[in-house]
DNA sequence: TTTGTATTTCGTAAAAATACGAAATATAAA
DNA sequence: TTTATATTTCGTATTTTTACGAAATACAAA
């Protein structure tokens, strides 16, 4: 059926918006996209938040598919996921696209 | 400071994202709108969800701004709240374009 | 006045999110 | 080998989200 794809692409969209869904995992994505889409430094230098915080954000963005990392410790490289993150931008794109402000209200 | 800002802005983002985090909340916000923005009619038609869960998520929806709705007991009529949904429209434009895939990774 | 309809609010329970500090991990540098 | 660094994992506590059924609300129609 069309309507269990469209509500399979809505739980998938739903992820993303919940990943994105708190201001410091916003912070996060702009900082890596800043730094040329990818970070190396102390990132709690520009967070007020705990360490271990902070790596549960990190695990959430990861979880949700956005970001990935590259881990050489004691560092690690975050860089945005492309693919996910184009996704992303393509369903919110869509949605509110096919959601238009109409004249009716 | 131009930071905060930012970060207020990001707040306020968060909030919209949050609301956006639930397939439910995603499906009632393409409703809305395929009924030309408003919807009158018993939405649990539509949904496979108690009635007062979807209140519930009705409500956290108009909490968050997205939508309104006319209460004319036994019925209400629940629309997008335009000025807002172009608000959240433009703040995810504008965060998915200024973080760009890039060729870094 | 009673009945019907569509919705919300209330009470409650279970699960998930958020946050922190302490300890563990893994490598580089001294 | 010891020390320093950046990060994660663990344990824990608090708050928020999600969901349901039962009861309340508010009006229209019979």
């Amino acid at each position: 059926m069309k309507t269990d794809k469209q509500e399979l692409e809505f739980v998938e969209m739903a992820r993303f918006a919940k990943a994105m869904s708190h201001p410091i995992r916003l912070q996060i994505l702009s900082l890596l996209s800043k730094s040329d889409c990818c970070y190396t430094g102390d990132i709690t230098d520009e967070l007020p938040i705990a360490r271990s915080t902070l790596s549960q954000h990190f695990k959430e963005l990861k979880a949700a598919g956005l970001i990935q990392g590259e881990y050489n410790p004691p560092k690690i490289k975050y860089c945005l996921q492309p693919d996910n993150w184009e996704k992303a931008k393509k369903q919110f794109d869509n949605f509110f696209e096919s959601n238009k402000k109409s004249s009716c209200c």
